[in-house]
DNA sequence: AAAGTAACTGAACGCGCGTTCAGTTCAAGC
DNA sequence: GCTTGAACTGAACGCGCGTTCAGTTACTTT
């Protein structure tokens, strides 16, 4: 049978991949099948074996990818000096990071209980590792006697759920840009920890 | 054929519904089908039409609900004098109200994209009455000269979004009891907006 | 030109899906 | 005790699911 142009081209792997996030991240796990999957891609339902072992791994893959970006991009960022410069370089980081990858952001949240028991707990392994990053400048903000945190804990979920959430409202074009999303962000996490 | 006991009871709307909710909320829409929710009630799932027109709209009233339910509760919340002790009433009552119902919250977010349009709408229309329940308040500590937020809406949306992040890692017998966990975000979201 | 190989097809497997509906059961009203 | 009607069953409808695999294609190596 005649072959399309493209074949054989040794992109189809990330092409998978590209086209899992977006569909999961539409439609939800459960809700895509695999012959979307391909058919968004461009081949068979039975090629993408050649890439994943299974629905579920590819589901993974792209959470674990993703996360581990996260940690690597935050560890890739210059850490000034005194833990409010740092509070306000971890929140810009956060607010940026996430807005770039709305999709990646989404299926992370969202489809953590499609997860097999191991890898939901791999996945949360990874989540602790950023927590833990910004409860480290908290807790360094508190040594330093200029923050002041009720609970390091909670003070740690309340400024990433606070970040996070600016994934679910912020649209291209709207009424703020991300700079100017970033510095309100920037100023509201630092009133809730400031002394 | 004989029929069990329990039969013709009459509850088994509000069973449907229960059953539902937690199937939906552990498992995702897409991931319970009809037969489950079913056997989850102890009847077949031909009788479930008896009580929904479809799926689709079984969730939407889940979602509905829900969210006119904790529209009605805050409504007939006592509004003390002065924004401040306005905004700790909104926060107690907001992480009360949904600590309370976890499954309900849970699929208020996580299933919005499951929604016909038309329900879609619906529902965002309820979550935004709430959200402007919330902005009237910061308002009025801004016009009383309490508060001061360098952007009204984003204010609202982060006090929000910090709130109900509780409701993702607040597990009961955990370190803090609700009360704790209530006075302590009530501080938090206190210190976003103070002067 | 022949052989080898990675990429991919297309058909098939058993299974469960949402929904419909004719038929059955049971309690209540007369 | 007969009739009524609400509650429910159980089988069926066509369809799409995740996954497998023998076979085919196109390109590279010799």
């Amino acid at each position: 049978m005649a072959r399309k142009q493209g074949s054989h081209s040794g992109i189809t792997g990330p092409k998978v991949r590209a086209a899992a996030l977006r569909l999961f991240a539409r439609d939800g796990y459960a809700a895509v099948s695999m012959r979307a999957i391909a058919a968004e891609v461009g081949v068979q339902a039975g090629a993408l074996y050649l890439y994943t072992p299974d629905k579920q791994t590819l589901l993974f893959e792209l959470m674990k990818g993703h996360l581990e970006e996260l940690l690597a991009a935050w560890a890739a960022e210059p850490k000034p000096e005194g833990a409010a410069a740092r509070l306000e370089a971890f929140a810009r980081f956060h607010i940026r990071f996430h807005l770039a990858r709305p999709e990646a952001v989404f299926l992370a949240y969202m489809e953590l209980r499609n997860l097999a028991p191991a890898n939901f707990a791999a996945i949360e392994a990874l989540r602790r590792a950023y927590e833990d990053e910004l409860a480290a400048i908290l807790r360094d903000g508190v040594a330093e006697g200029v923050f002041s945190v009720p609970d390091l804990r909670l003070a740690t979920m309340a400024i990433i759920a606070m970040l996070t959430g600016v994934n679910t409202w912020y649209r291209e074009g709207g009424r703020l840009d991300r700079a100017a999303v970033e510095a309100i962000y920037c100023d509201m996490a630092r009133r809730m920890v400031a002394c």
